[in-house]
DNA sequence: CGTGCTCTTGAGTGAAATCAACACATGTGG
DNA sequence: CCACATGTGTTGATTTCACTCAAGAGCACG
């Protein structure tokens, strides 16, 4: 039995049709664990033993291809479950995870989850929309793929990540967590030069200000211009 | 209360855990409905009033940039459901589908899906499972999109037709419904022209064969060698 | 027997990758 | 504390893949 506090769970939209006693015992069942900037959560094609959420932190989810290119597939912010390969009937995980900053996170054994998801009727509904979600995303990822332009695939990457982790500075909104040139052009199927030269061109017109691994956006709506 | 044989659900994966009685309840809610060539089934944003089991042709799942490009997601053989957005917490659906050959189809209404997925613990395992296979489908066509050149994603759209739709002539492996170059190119975020070029190129090297809507794969091992 | 679709092919162009070199920051170990 | 390696970012020059533009040929259907 460990300590954990019932409010880790509360406030989360995921599991707001349980009550408390439902909360205590799933929370009792969970193992805390935190991740190092960089460290590797697990990875794509090794058994699914846990599913995790993500309680602080992010989490980037990456596929590798054969010949060795990296993708980066989505951002996991905190608050959403992940590594619930399961509930889609993989054995396996589809993909690696990696802390993209500091994280802390509880895990389960992956056979909980289908106890869970059966157990407890309100908590499906979250899950498979979060799955839902995820697709929606994909799908959207794939359009902007097949038809749009480098320019406009890194300005709707920015956009998004400064949408769903982006929080308020004196200068413009600041995404957050470190992020190079690199990670950008994994995020758009582009390369870091073309990434790097149309960043200097938007600091240049006022759009964003970039230092090391940190990006601000000073004007979001120059950058939903570049989007489309 | 319609008359529909029992035989045209017990094949199928997706209900092989259920009893002839569950079988008999399910098919005697359904409506069967066909779809000729090019119909449409149902539209992108349409409140989703209903899901579908195609039992004979094909299905193509399209979506439409605001700027009017096509792009096809993928093509639904005959056994599988699609339109079937509630299950992952969508009250419209996601994307258009479209009649790729001749269509028949049973439906269902909408609110059915919860209760069956609820009802008969068999089905749930292979409906969600089939949405992973779609998962890990579409982050293959990310990976592709974003790191492959136009050749190798052509390469690669034609050999998963085959697998998947394919069927055994005299001169090798058929598409199993009419395509066209434009639908290659709407697949693998190309243009026409390019495809009709490599086509052309493939049919020369003997890899191919095409007329007018009709492909025919002589040589996958070729294609294969251009996949990659 | 014209009127759309579908397909082909050539020529020119352009967006973004590659190649190449350097600048700057960060952290490490001697 | 400095020397050095490493990771990150910038920018120019060159190249190439695939798109755009353009024209025409073949087929299918009313």
């Amino acid at each position: 039995m460990n300590n954990l506090d019932e409010s880790l769970l509360t406030p989360l939209a995921l599991f707001s049709k349980l009550d408390r006693a439902q909360i205590r015992t799933i929370l009792d069942l969970a193992t805390p664990c935190r991740f190092d900037l960089g460290a590797t959560v697990f990875e794509e094609g090794q058994e699914a033993e846990f599913f995790y959420l993500l309680l602080d932190g992010y989490v980037r989810v990456v596929r590798l291809t054969p010949e060795g290119d990296q993708v980066i597939a989505l951002h996991i912010p905190s608050g959403h479950l992940f590594g619930i390969a399961a509930a889609l009937g993989h054995t396996t995980y589809p993909a690696t995870s990696v802390a993209a900053a500091e994280c802390v996170c509880l895990s389960w054994p992956m056979k909980l989850l289908q106890e869970f998801l059966t157990t407890y009727e309100g908590l499906s509904t979250g899950v498979y929309g979060a799955v839902g979600q995820r697709v929606e995303d994909m799908n959207n990822r794939i359009l902007e793929l097949a038809t749009q332009q480098v320019e406009q695939r890194v300005a709707n990457a920015l956009l998004r990540l400064v949408q769903q982790t982006g929080h308020k500075t004196d200068e413009g909104i600041e995404i957050g967590f470190p992020i190079t040139r690199q990670d950008i052009s994994e995020m758009t199927g582009s390369t870091l030069h073309t990434v790097s030269r149309l960043l200097s061109a938007w600091e240049r017109e006022g759009t964003i200000k970039s230092t090391r691994k940190k990006i601000v956006v000073t004007d979001p709506h120059k950058l939903v211009r570049h989007s489309t």
